[in-house]
RNA sequence: GCCCCUGUGGCGGAAUUGGUAGACGCGGCAGACUCAAAAUCUGUUGCUGGCAACAGCGUGCUGGUUCGAGUCCGGCCAGGGGCACCA
């Protein structure tokens, strides 16, 4: 029996399709729609596992939805814009569009191998000028709606990228993709106002239903909302006040000393006649750039001589220190201290000696003897030792003062967030140029729009760091209509803004008039099923959850949230192994030796730990390789086989393997019993013989599971129930006319049911099965309900919750007869060596405990 | 430090609302085919004892609820992730 002609095979359907345009899909009000995207992929030059794996995933829902009727959308782009570009630029002198470019044609092509049922005459690049033309628009309409605003800050800055980095984009105090040490520096920035979405961000998370509690729970800390109050502590001796953010406001009776941020207003200005606080502000300062740092730092303070009184006039005034853990980017980068039900505030009072009053009592404590040693009480209790307050509980007690301050002037009711605007301006070539003039008078002028778009000159030159836009001869260089002269805005945006609304683009690629098709996004967003890695968790889904809301606030769209349902991959992993030097080396430099590894030539490996793919860890596979050996099949096989879709996948040679082998066990299932199979059309009658309703029985079993599994995005699972059902085929042998018939509509549904996980394979079996029309275009198997349920069941028998025997019974039998049987059954009656049953429980169908 | 997730054979992992733990696959072992190998096929495979029938033990540890716990509850341990001087 011959092997299974991949190659020939998965090059004539991917043409079969591609001539047909099988994937191409207009809008059609007649047909439900169903839109599956993956994240789009950085062209970063070739791919990757983790592609193979979320467009896989992606694929498989796309032709199930298809054959189930839905008129599929399943498009393709690239986001294009970013740093490496650039990189390539400076290492290899090329041109950032042309590197971009050739890696995309590069991609495209491995993608194509992999026979997705992608609609490719969708497909763009976020560099190309006719998508970046209408960001340029939306965000002058953001603008003029303010949405977009401009000011000074200070910023993380990455010496190495010469660029800008966004908070969340500073890691351990190094640039997330650079890894260089970040300084701080003061510039002019554009920002986008997300927070004036934030609770509108906040309670949208309680209805996307379709999304992982994970995310939905990261994204809720990230917003980071907090209730409580502002409070004024004027200051003693001199003119003014110390403004403080607490969601403790029940303890204020309890605080005995004020502690404001290093760069705190207050703080720059003692700074400008003390030297010695000047020196700490600038430790504090130089250990903020590295969080690794100020998290082993002890907490500091420097005492500025100042007091403040207490808002309630309840204790003697408090002493301000600047300290070192007092966030000026939260609040109002200023605390009071309540050290006995603060743990951070008891470390800081107890080494600069300052008074740990309780004010919240436990519940059964007593109050003469409470004390706070070494950990603050943070639970919740009986306010005492604070006035009126005495005997509230905490929420009482913070609504009570809240309300005493704001009758009293002293303070108001304030929410704050975590949540910054998002800054988007980078000092860098490839991005989208952000479309404003800077005329000579200082004032900044919007391009306008008919003028749009602004393009990236393409005579660049990267041979000196920064930004090539900023030092260009001529395109920075403007004059504006009314004939003042003026400088372009030479930063662009954060490439997040690119992938913040390429899933509406998708609607309508080609459309001119506007970022999309109005009538196209109203049908098609939004996007049903949203597939890719959980890395993204924050930034990108946040950022596009806000930038639907801003397009809808502009009139582009009617919609919230972009993205319905979601679903996180996990990675795709690999053992990693080392020379004794530690140098890394690749899997096809070792062999396996016994239990451990050796170089080919036979010297010492360390064997590593499993880790995700990456060409640091050398420890990659390329997909190239692999669809060359075994097929684009095989591939997609073993990446939706065995670990769940959402945890990591390990990549191991043996998979690989036993993948290819299953392929071929398919093929040869059909090429070894197609002769033999009655022509055309499913059994219709109802089979008699026990081995055919058997497996008439598992068919309509497999369809009903592997369609739930595919639905809940399960596939290892789908894998699994449909080589259960092959092995039930394989073991099946025909004798009557009758088993032909069930024999082929079994080997059909088997067929179909792979469709989705390995296409080309199941088209071609499909059409050698005699079949003139594609696979691709066939209706989805329905389970047929009459064949769901057995007529026997077999039941477990118990003897005090021990497993001792099962018997057979009708199914649905009473449970006066199961009992009668179960008592009578030889090994019950052993287990119960002659006590009486004191309880029978009987489940039915399911099992029988006997109680002695 | 806070929050979340995960712990099941040699390995990846299955197991509806609490109801036969180990589906499916990988690997192992034995055998068939072959001059031989590869490929393929058949059988077997949680652990311990026993020739066997069978018995005992088994879902990180520990206690509990229940006729019955991988599943529910309390305490602990380990691994992973997120957030972080967030007031």
């Amino acid at each position: 029996m011959s092997r299974y002609p991949f190659r020939a095979t998965e090059e004539k359907w991917q043409r079969i399709w591609d001539e047909r345009r099988s994937f191409e899909v207009t809008v059609d009000p007649a047909k439900p729609k169903y839109y599956v995207l993956e994240m789009f992929p950085y062209p970063s030059g070739r791919i990757h596992m983790g592609h193979v794996r979320n467009y896989t995933m992606g694929d498989v829902v796309a032709r199930a939805k298809r054959a189930q009727g839905f008129n599929v959308l399943h498009p393709m782009g690239w986001d294009a814009f970013g740093l490496p570009a650039e990189n390539a630029a400076m290492q290899k002198r090329v041109h950032p569009g042309v590197w971009t470019y050739a890696n995309i044609a590069e991609m495209r092509s491995q993608f194509q191998q992999m026979g997705l049922a992608l609609d490719w005459s969708r497909e763009f690049a976020t560099c190309d000028v006719d998508y970046y033309r209408h960001e340029q628009a939306m965000f002058l309409d953001m603008l003029e709606r303010g949405l977009v605003y401009r000011k000074e800050s200070w910023v993380n800055w990455d010496p190495v990228d010469q660029t800008v980095l966004a908070n969340e984009q500073v890691i351990d105090g190094k640039g997330w993709r650079s890894g260089a040490e970040v300084e701080r520096r003061k510039l002019n920035q554009w920002f986008f106002k997300i927070t004036a979405f934030a609770d509108e961000l906040l309670g949208a998370i309680d209805k996307l239903e379709r999304w992982p509690d994970k995310v939905r729970l990261m994204q809720t800390n990230w917003l980071g909302r907090s209730e409580g109050a502002l409070v004024r502590f004027p200051l003693a001796g001199r003119a003014g006040s110390l403004e403080v953010f607490t969601t403790r406001p029940d303890t204020l009776w309890g605080a005995s000393f004020m502690a404001i941020a290093p760069d705190h207003p207050l703080a720059q200005e003692l700074a400008r006649e003390n030297p010695e606080l000047a020196g700490f502000i600038d430790t504090c300062l130089k250990l903020g750039t590295s969080e690794e740092a100020l998290e082993r730092a002890e907490k500091l303070g420097f005492d500025t001589g100042l007091c403040c009184r207490h808002p309630l006039g309840a204790t003697e005034d408090l002493p301000v220190y600047v300290a070192n853990f007092v966030l000026m980017g939260y609040g109002t980068g200023a605390i009071f201290g309540c050290p006995a039900h603060d743990q951070r505030d008891l470390e800081f009072a107890r080494k600069y000696d300052r008074p740990v009053v309780p004010v919240v009592l436990p519940a059964d404590a007593d109050p003469a003897a409470f004390r706070i040693d070494d950990e603050a009480y943070v639970g919740d209790g009986v306010i005492f030792n604070s006035g009126f307050l005495d005997g509230l509980d905490v929420p009482a007690a913070k609504a009570r003062i809240i309300d005493h301050l704001e009758a009293e002037e002293l303070g108001t009711r304030q929410v704050t967030w975590r949540l910054r605007d998002w800054g988007v301006s980078r000092q860098r070539y490839w991005g989208c140029p952000i479309p404003v003039i800077y005329a000579e008078d200082g004032e900044i002028v919007p391009v306008p729009k008919d003028e749009l778009p602004v393009r990236l000159p393409d005579d660049v030159d990267f041979t000196s760091p920064g930004n090539p836009l900023d030092r260009h001869p001529a395109w920075k260089h403007v004059t504006l209509p009314d004939g003042r002269k003026g400088v372009r805005e030479t930063d662009t945006f954060d490439t997040f803004v690119e992938s913040s609304w390429y899933f509406a683009r998708f609607c309508s690629a080609d459309y001119d008039d506007g970022p999309f098709d109005r009538a196209a996004v109203d049908y098609w967003l939004p996007v049903d099923q949203y597939i890719g890695g959980v890395e993204h968790a924050v930034l990108h889904l946040l950022y596009s959850r806000f930038f639907t809301r801003a397009m809808s606030a502009c009139g582009h769209l009617d919609l919230d949230e972009p993205f319905a349902g979601l679903f996180t991959q996990g990675m795709v992993t690999h053992q990693t192994y080392r020379a004794p030097d530690g140098q890394w080396l690749q899997p096809d430099e070792v062999k396996k030796v016994g239990d451990g590894w050796t170089t080919l030539d036979g010297r010492e490996v360390v064997p590593g730990r499993v880790e995700k793919m990456s060409k640091s860890k050398r420890n990659t596979v390329d997909p190239t390789t692999i669809i060359e050996a075994y097929g684009a099949d095989t591939a997609r096989l073993f990446m939706l086989s065995d670990s769940p879709p959402e945890r990591d996948l390990e990549w191991t040679d043996e998979g690989i393997v036993g993948a290819w082998r299953y392929l071929n066990r398919l093929w040869r299932l059909v090429e070894e019993r197609r002769a033999d199979l009655p022509a055309g059309g499913k059994g219709g009658e109802t089979p008699t013989g026990e081995a055919a309703v058997g497996l008439r029985r598992l068919v309509h079993r497999s369809i009903a599971a592997v369609t739930t599994e595919i639905e809940r995005l399960h596939f290892n699972k789908a894998v699994a129930l449909v080589r259960e059902l092959s092995n039930a085929i394989e073991a099946f042998s025909p004798t009557t006319a009758e088993d032909r018939a069930v024999l082929r509509e079994a080997i059909e549904t088997l067929v179909q049911l792979i469709g989705p996980m390995l296409p080309h394979l199941a088209e071609e079996l499909w059409q050698r099965l005699g079949h003139r029309t594609l696979l691709a275009d066939t209706a989805w198997p329905v389970a047929d309900p009459a064949w769901l349920t057995a007529d026997n069941v077999t039941l477990a028998l118990q003897v005090n919750g021990k497993r001792r025997g099962e018997i057979m019974v009708p199914a649905g039998s009473d449970e006066a007869h199961v009992r009668e049987q179960a008592l009578a059954d030889a090994a019950v009656i052993r287990a119960m060596a002659g006590k009486p049953p004191r309880r029978v429980i009987v489940v039915p169908d399911r099992i029988v405990n006997v109680v002695v």
